[in-house]
RNA sequence: GGCGGCAUAGCCAAGUGGCUAAGGCAGCGGUCUGCAAAACCGUUAUUCUCCGGUUCAAAUCCGGAUGCCGCCUCCA
């Protein structure tokens, strides 16, 4: 089944036909390098990541490029205001970028490239744009004349005429059209520069990505991603400049993330609700985070709040539990405590087994249908229930129930791979959410572990009404018990 | 003002023409348990914002109404 993909410019799902049988080049546009990642950074650097394991789990040689913006007006104002070089803020904030996506499970893309390494590049296609007429300098900035590329705004769904009578555009004497955009900035007095034709000056926004795109994916590639934000007016300006310079398309497919919303309102600095990775992290699994985003589809928004969070939390928690008894369940096979079992389990296994295959098939489905998290998650959880059936209904362990299981681990670990999930062990994972509930709610891990050996010793002495206190001082807190023969484990609710 | 999107159970959320409207969270009943928790079994939308239309057949297509949201300015 081939892979289908919505694509920005015809507002329709298409299937996905890469320009060469096999291979994927994907451009998604990256960070400018001038504060903290946010969570709306985490949704699309999680949802080009698992597009992009996706389609290499499919079989194709995927060259993702990703790129940093590390000059840029909003990167000096921050340099001159804390009194250092430009590229010292870029440096920490890609740094920044780095730590959080690691954290955050992102499998680093294949280039990562950064505006200031492609002057050359950049300053090359301006040249080109300048002698075809499409651009024009004037006291040392250049500008891109929108009006004479015939396609400008195609992408987003808009004409000039329209855009002028929004009339929301600067007022700049220099420009021809007040939709003209700068492809070259003069700079000002103790501002970074590089020598050009036109001038000590810098790259504008948008010429950075037709130029590292080209370096490195070609005149035409396949799918060009980033944020719906971006659709206009960056993308775009940069499908103005790119096909204007060479006259062929820019990208093939054009895939464009939702937003993420924050208690149902936009995210913004003004309202100062902007949530960083790393705050979110100190407190929360990463892989809470990232099944938060995917249980939604990547073109919808999301709204982030604690109580979303906290959901995914429990959901994950689902999860890793039945990661954690099918781990048990084998540990305690592998130690010779199961039994043969007879023609009865052996037909049985043959159809979980089968089952278990046909959810894997499902989620690489649901997964091919423009990249479908939700719907394959749907089947994650069919896959949890059928094996926490199996382990529920069997009182001894047989041969053949291992086999069954050791499918299941197998399929788990595909979902995993593709969703970037199920990376920890089910008992680090049980320990660390311990520890981070228990921070974040500020509770004492010595005295609650105390307080279950008191009750423990209770237990043992069958003094029922003492142990059921300590569960009930416990439950006050939010703590739950989980009596086993020999221990009590806990977790907070 | 212009352009676009969304509306599915208590909450979150798939499904975009035809088998029982996925799944998660929460709730309820049962099994298990010293009591619990987890897990399992059962249950929770005769119906998809509303009104018309197309069709043998619509949550799904078309028209209209209402509500919410995004973009048009830096933004993932």
């Amino acid at each position: 089944m081939p892979i289908k993909i919505f694509n920005t410019a015809t507002r329709k799902k298409e299937i996905f036909q890469p320009i060469q049988e096999g291979s994927v080049g994907i451009y998604v546009c990256g960070i400018t390098a001038y504060d903290i990642c946010h969570i709306g950074h985490a949704r699309a650097a999680v949802v080009f990541d698992v597009a992009v394991r996706h389609m290499r789990s499919r079989g194709y040689r995927v060259t993702y490029v990703k790129n940093f913006t590390d000059i840029d007006d909003k990167i000096i104002n921050r340099a001159q205001k804390e009194g250092v070089k430009f590229t010292d803020i870029a440096e920490r904030f890609i740094k920044m970028h780095d730590e959080d996506m690691l954290a955050l499970g992102v499998i680093r893309p294949d280039v990562t490239p950064k505006a200031t390494e492609h002057m050359d590049d950049m300053i090359a296609l301006i040249k080109i744009l300048v002698d075809k007429g499409f651009a024009y300098a004037i006291d040392g900035d250049v500008y891109f004349a929108v009006n004479i590329f015939k396609q400008y705004g195609r992408l987003s769904g808009r004409n000039l005429e329209e855009m002028l009578a929004g009339a929301r555009v600067d007022i700049n004497d220099k420009k021809k059209n007040p939709m003209d955009f700068a492809l070259w900035k003069s700079s000002k007095e103790g501002e970074p520069f590089w020598e050009s034709p036109w001038g000590k000056g810098r790259p504008g926004w948008h010429i950075e990505c037709s130029a590292m795109s080209r370096c490195y994916l070609g005149e035409t590639f396949d799918i060009h991603g980033g944020g719906e934000d971006l659709i206009f007016p960056h993308h775009e300006n940069e499908i103005a400049q790119s096909q204007a310079a060479t006259g062929k398309p820019l990208a093939n497919y054009w895939m464009h993330n939702g937003f993420v919303k924050v208690n149902s309102e936009k995210m913004s600095k003004s309202l100062g609700n902007i949530s960083p990775i790393r705050e979110i992290l100190k407190n929360n699994h990463p892989e809470v985070l990232r099944l938060f985003m995917l249980q939604s589809h990547y073109r919808s928004p999301v709204d982030y709040s604690d109580n979303s969070l906290s959901e995914a939390r429990s959901a994950l928690i689902r999860c890793y539990t039945s990661l954690q008894l099918m781990n048990d369940v084998l540990k305690n096979s592998a130690d010779g405590k199961a039994v043969p079992g007879n023609d009865k389990t052996k037909a049985k296994q043959k159809d979980y087994i089968n089952k278990l295959k046909e959810l894997q098939d499902k989620f690489n489905e649901a997964l091919d249908d423009d990249f479908n998290t939700a719907q394959g998650l749907g089947y994650v959880f069919d896959a949890v229930r059928l094996i926490n059936n199996l382990i529920a209904a069997e009182k001894k362990i047989a041969v053949a129930n291992s086999a069954i299981l050791e499918e299941g681990r197998k399929i788990f670990k595909h979902f995993g791979a593709i969703l970037g999930i199920f990376h920890d062990d089910p008992d680090h994972f049980f320990l660390t959410d311990r520890e981070m509930e228990s921070r974040k709610r500020g509770l004492d891990i010595g005295e609650i572990e105390r307080l279950i050996n008191e009750r423990q010793s209770a237990r043992t002495a069958k003094n029922w009404d003492r142990a059921d206190e300590i569960r009930q001082q416990l439950a006050q807190l939010h703590i739950v018990l989980q009596d086993s023969k020999d221990k009590t484990t806990w977790s907070i609710e």
